[in-house]
RNA sequence: GCCAGGGUAGCUCAAUGGUGGAGCACAGCAUUCAUAGCGCUGCGGUUGUGGGUUCGAUCCCCACCCCUGGUACCA
């Protein structure tokens, strides 16, 4: 058993979370407590990207100082992730001097493998997304489809640019080889596809004006910021000692460097599976081994967006329903590989279906036919980590990302005790004094602690008051863990 | 436009060249330890449309329609 570094994406924290962010969050720490219980030391970062325009410009539009604003927001993910039990060893934020000085670092490595050269570039420029595009890529009236009736602006500056195209055949070599693996497999196919049509360096600075004096100074050139892509990725590194001289993050980097894994959603692909890595490879930095790419959530159906007015807020789902809940919903319930849709009618759907009437009721039934029998367990030690061995199929969806198939093997076990209960009837026993009552009983209680333990990687809350209600000799019911709604 | 994937029961998704499966929802039966619950049974589909190959296609081929993603700096 190794260490195991994972990383979820840096979010723009121009405005708060929403329900995407936790199903993110979730994946990520339902990995984290895998790992943690099959014996890996694990390391998991997250952080702020808060060095983009869009931030800029949002704290202007509230009439803030950007580092407050950013701040403010930024505590908002944080906050999320503790109400969601995800727990985070590292929140790196990119204002921090400390990734400052760190991209500065990481960018002169690349310079001086000579991967970065000064260029003239014209172009047309949306604010809104930060973004130079080109006619094709614009409506009809010449603006673009993220920020119709904003007008785009004809820029020319002279930038830094990033010699990807060197890079072109080691990156397809790399992901090719699975050195670098990209899961699922239609995304690692679209990537390579992607590479092969050929790659255009792209620019990696801003001119001080433009970035409005926000953002990490390039080295050398008080006249220029890095473009946010490039140091936004090095908070992957920054947050574990990278480019720092102290002793502590030397040692942390050499530790937990390079990344296991990167979990992130298919908007961020490109930079995740091709400019990062290109990116070490001219630093002449050790590469991240997977990267897991899941997709979005639909409302009824439908694109989440402000327009619409659709947007889910997460810390009300929680509020109303409980944490596991939501983890259950975001990783029972849906597809790791295609959008899921959420309505608050399938969350409860789900809730009453799977967790009230399912786990819910069972531990109930379990409990009270337990304390009605006066029934003693035997106490014996380290029971919990031999379950996961047995649970082939279970680890092997978790390893593929299946997380909804590793709950089903949960779940299946759930109704098989069910099945088991009703077939022996203890409760008829309860009253015969039928010597057979014991073992059955032990059985039952040896089920829900197999079933706790399974849990813990999605339920974490649940999983341990399960836990704690048959953990003694004597078991006594308690409340539900899920009312009916 | 081009590339990739998909369109199967009300919903979410399996499956196979040979009389279409599961879970949820819904209904009935049985039961009472449990959160009106668990269990059992049932309801439910000319497998996107039109052709073709075949003794036989949902699965193979062709055309078309629809959806999703990608097509350079965008969660």
């Amino acid at each position: 058993m190794g260490k195991f570094y994972l990383t979820s994406a840096i979010p723009y924290v121009n405005a708060k979370p929403h329900i995407g962010h936790a199903l993110e969050f979730i994946q990520a720490d339902t990995i984290v407590r895998f790992r943690k219980i099959t014996g890996d030391n694990v390391f998991y970062l997250c952080g702020s990207d808060e060095n983009a325009l869009k931030n800029v410009q949002a704290a202007e539009q509230e009439g803030k100082p950007v580092q407050a604003f950013v701040d403010e927001n930024a505590k908002l993910f944080e906050a999320l992730a503790k109400k969601l039990n995800v727990e985070f060893d590292v929140f790196q934020k990119g204002s921090d001097p400390k990734h400052h000085a760190s991209s500065q670092k990481l960018w002169q490595l690349c310079e001086k493998t000579g991967d970065i050269y000064k260029k003239t570039y014209k172009g047309l420029y949306c604010v809104g997304c930060e973004a130079f595009y080109t006619k094709s890529e614009l409506n009809e009236n010449g603006e673009c489809f993220e920020h119709p009736g904003k007008k785009l602006e004809e820029v020319e500056e002279e930038n830094y640019f990033f010699k990807l195209s060197k890079y072109q055949n080691d990156l397809i070599k790399i992901i090719e080889s699975n050195e670098y693996e990209i899961v699922p497999e239609f995304r690692k196919n679209e990537i390579l596809s992607f590479i092969k049509s050929g790659l255009q360096d792209f620019s990696i600075s801003r001119s001080n004006t433009r970035a409005k004096n926000w953002g990490v100074p390039v080295p050398n050139d008080p006249t220029q910021r890095i473009y946010v892509w490039f140091d936004a990725l090095n908070i992957y590194q920054s947050g574990i000692g990278f480019g720092s001289a102290e002793q502590n993050d030397i040692e942390s980097y050499k530790k937990w460097w390079p990344a296991d894994l990167h979990v992130i959603g298919k908007g961020i692909i490109r930079f995740h599976a091709i400019y990062w890595p290109a990116i070490l490879l001219s630093a002449g930095l050790a590469l991240p081994k997977k990267l897991f790419v899941h997709e979005y959530f639909t409302v009824n159906g439908q694109k989440m967006s402000k327009t619409l007015g659709n947007v889910i807020d997460p810390i009300e789902i929680v509020n109303k329903y409980g944490a596991d809940a939501l983890r259950y919903y975001c990783l029972a319930k849906i597809s790791p590989f295609a959008d899921g849709d959420f309505s608050e009618e399938k969350l409860k759907e789900a809730y009453n279906a799977d967790l009230a009437n399912g786990l819910g009721n069972l531990v109930s039934r379990v409990a009270k036919l337990c304390e009605t029998a006066k029934f003693e367990q035997m106490i014996s030690a380290s029971k919990e980590s031999v379950h996961l061995i047995h649970a082939e199929e279970y680890s092997q969806a978790f390893s593929e990302f299946r997380f909804n198939d590793a709950t089903s093997v949960v779940w299946k076990k759930i109704a098989l005790l069910d099945k088991f209960i009703n077939d022996e009837k203890p409760w008829v026993l309860l009253k015969t004094n039928d010597q057979r009552l014991k073992s059955i009983l032990a059985h039952c209680v040896d089920q829900i602690q197999e079933i706790a333990a399974l849990l813990e990687p999605f339920l974490p809350e649940t999983a341990k008051k399960i836990e704690e209600q048959f953990r003694g000799a004597k078991i006594v019911s308690q409340k539900p863990l899920f009312p009916r709604i």
